[in-house]
DNA sequence: CCAATATATCCGTAATTCCGAATATACGAA
DNA sequence: TTCGTATATTCGGAATTACGGATATATTGG
């Protein structure tokens, strides 16, 4: 049931201070896989997966599996106005949010 | 207890549906009164009235008292990301929203 | 002061969203 | 097949948010 996203719907995605870390962190990193999200902000994996099939669900991201990894980034299709808002609050959302780029640890 | 604007705010600002109609009717008016804001979406005064309040928290937007009339535009001291990401958002939300631009009746 | 109009706030309830432990699933290696 | 690791989903309860009728407040005019 993969509804189009709209406007509303984006905000709704990028209102939440787990969701908004999630989508900077794919912003800076092209790829970054789950266990990099779990450990660069601390919560318990069930919490961030639970976000990320939001995020899927609403196609503000897509996930490749390799192995026992998902690696999931932005979906590269995307709007063009959707992007511009995600890249516009991604400055001010590190500051605030307080996120530190992690180093690719694992894959 | 009007606490700064950050990313997530704004987006939980602008994810619901009358708040960014509402938002978006100040981008095109410069300057609009309650009573058409209420006229343009459908929806009962109070209901209204609650979310402009809770715009004017967040200090998304703010008012002018002239006589009974209460004239709401968008903050002027908006951080520069934040004016960007509504006047990115304001066309694709006009469109997905329907909103028809009313033609100011009172005031 | 009183009435009328415009807007704001209150408040009980309904709806939505969020949480995280427990559990399920998917995959690779042995 | 069985085990171990990575990730997803379920589920019941807590927390937040939204709703709108009723009511309060503010302002103007008489």
């Amino acid at each position: 049931m993969a509804t189009t996203l709209s406007a509303t719907k984006l905000c709704k995605c990028l209102g939440d201070d787990l969701r908004l870390s999630l989508v900077c962190l794919m912003d800076v990193q092209r790829e970054i896989c789950v266990c990099d999200l779990v450990d660069a902000l601390d919560a318990p994996q069930s919490t961030i997966s639970r976000h990320l099939a939001q995020l899927r669900q609403c196609e503000l991201v897509v996930a490749r599996r390799q192995g026992t990894w998902m690696h999931y980034r932005l979906n590269p299709e995307l709007p063009e106005w959707a992007l511009t808002v995600i890249e516009t609050l991604a400055e001010p959302a590190r500051a605030q949010l307080g996120l530190r780029t992690p180093a690719p640890v694992c894959c």
